[in-house]
DNA sequence: GCCGCATATAAGAATATTCGAATATTATTT
DNA sequence: AAATAATATTCGAATATTCTTATATGCGGC
């Protein structure tokens, strides 16, 4: 039942998912930078960075321009990164602790749970 | 610095990057299902489906009512889901194999960075 | 109480991710 | 060609995920 495009959803999702990639793709959303600029705002190492990017490459989320030795990168598809990010931030209430009681017609046959 | 949110983020994204959970997700957006319903569904193991759900419990991404012995689950953010599952969707030419020349923007970057 | 159903949990093996350290590669400059 | 800067790759250990098997828990009916 998986299909390819299951697949592939699920490798953009496994790469955004990681503290430091979401950092390097947030970073990238305010522009192309290259790897020196990532690793100055980002607590990881040179080759970790490095490491993330590619992940974040083979996901299809970034590419790079190579200019002289520096690799500048930037994010693919940024209208899919800014809305995965706007619904994320948009829906604090609804990530929060509280239960929220079934609003599904179906739940509703009876008897309340705790 | 990994903030709170980001945290929270990456454990919705986590819980969402995995084939089997994507499926129980897309299968829990039709309507309401208990355990059963979604074992005789998906490929899994009875006692794997439920690992897998309390993983998006966990991430508050589902939620369940109990009916008897039953457990109805159900989605807790269907406009978080479906929001992120219609960016995937759309976004196919983006994911693809091709490599788009970069559009310079970033030929700003230069010379005042060490 | 006991039984059967629906679901959860524990334990453990197989596999995958993550990250640091060291090294390699590539491009530029001298 | 050598030195240097920017970035990538390899290796290995620590850790985390995934899944199977077996067992446990909770619920309703008898």
């Amino acid at each position: 039942m998986t299909t390819d495009i299951d697949i592939q959803w699920v490798a953009v999702l496994k790469a955004l998912a990681h503290s430091t990639r979401l950092q390097i793709v947030m970073e990238l959303l305010k522009g192309t930078k290259c790897v020196t600029d990532i690793h100055d705002l980002l607590p990881a190492s040179q080759a970790n960075i490095s490491q993330h990017l590619t992940i974040l490459r083979h996901a299809g989320i970034v590419d790079f321009t190579q200019k002289g030795a520096q690799r500048c990168y930037f994010i693919r598809c940024p209208e899919l990164v800014t809305g995965i990010l706007a619904l994320l931030k948009e829906d604090p209430p609804l990530l929060g602790k509280k239960r929220i009681s079934c609003c599904s017609a179906e739940a509703a046959v009876g008897e309340e749970n705790r």
